[in-house]
DNA sequence: TATATTTGCATCGTACACGATTTAATAGTA
DNA sequence: TACTATTAAATCGTGTACGATGCAAATATA
């Protein structure tokens, strides 16, 4: 009822806002090894487990608009992680393709999991709660990302 | 070992840089109403609970640095719901006081946590899901933003 | 088959994030 | 006191996010 609701620590919003980003930063020290950011390493994750799928099926597995992957897959395509092709069956769309460079880090990346794992149990993050968040998490990703079609 | 570490739903990373969007997405209209974005609501929750403090103290509590806060704090200056000033016993720091405007939003804010956690009921996420959530997100924003002072 | 609608992507404008640097004011110290 | 170090903000450059709009290709429908 009172003010107490509107107090920062209150609300779920401002916890989740700030450790997204301090996981993110937490990610940086590997990710900046490989010279790329960490949206980037999304995309790259997404295309390790499908290489050749379009922009719009990018765009689905991460909840993001071409709005800001379009630009973005122009980055990676500058930096040689990818290549863009247009689709003969369909002009419309474009396949994203993993250069052998793009490959390449996908090596680099395989010990990100665990290092990452180590810091944090190093700083006395439980790893319970890592996985439970995970659980948690994923089940919301479901239920907030569904209705959101239009 | 495997590539399975490597998959998107397996890392922490998605998970909670997905749901911190899709939470602020179901946040927006709320704020649409009141004109402000996200991180502006940050910004005036914690003026609310501390009115005429310095940026550096804003900047601690929301874990921004003043290359975020300082361009965000000059447009909430022009849209008149704050006022910056330089203090007077310490010519460096800048006074970042409420407008009748900016505490005004306060009534209208008032009710957002409520009709936010309808939103989210209703989209069938567990109460107990987001108390614990909040639990451990606070122990993690602790833990994370520690040693990261230098 | 001509036209309307939908789809896939790109672009534009605005607002964050954040590493790095700059500037001015204060504090510390020889 | 003169000089150095620290501190508080601001600025710069790059890279996301995202609502809105534009455009061309494909599909649907009269």
């Amino acid at each position: 009822m009172g003010d107490s609701q509107l107090k920062l620590s209150n609300q779920i919003c401002f916890p989740i806002y700030s450790v997204s980003r301090l996981i993110t930063k937490a990610y940086k020290p590997f990710l900046d090894k490989m010279g790329i950011t960490y949206p980037q390493y999304l995309v790259l994750m997404v295309l390790w487990e499908n290489d050749g799928i379009i922009v719009n099926q990018i765009t689905e597995k991460l909840l993001l608009n071409t709005n800001t992957l379009s630009p973005m897959l122009k980055r990676m395509e500058k930096m040689e992680l990818i290549e863009r092709n247009r689709s003969e069956k369909d002009e419309r769309s474009v396949i994203i393709k993993l250069t052998a460079k793009g490959k390449e880090l996908k090596k680099q990346a395989a010990d990100i999991p665990n290092e990452l794992g180590k810091v944090l149990v190093s700083e006395n993050v439980e790893v319970s709660d890592i996985m439970h968040l995970k659980g948690v998490l994923n089940e919301w990703i479901e239920i907030l990302s569904e209705n959101k079609e239009s």
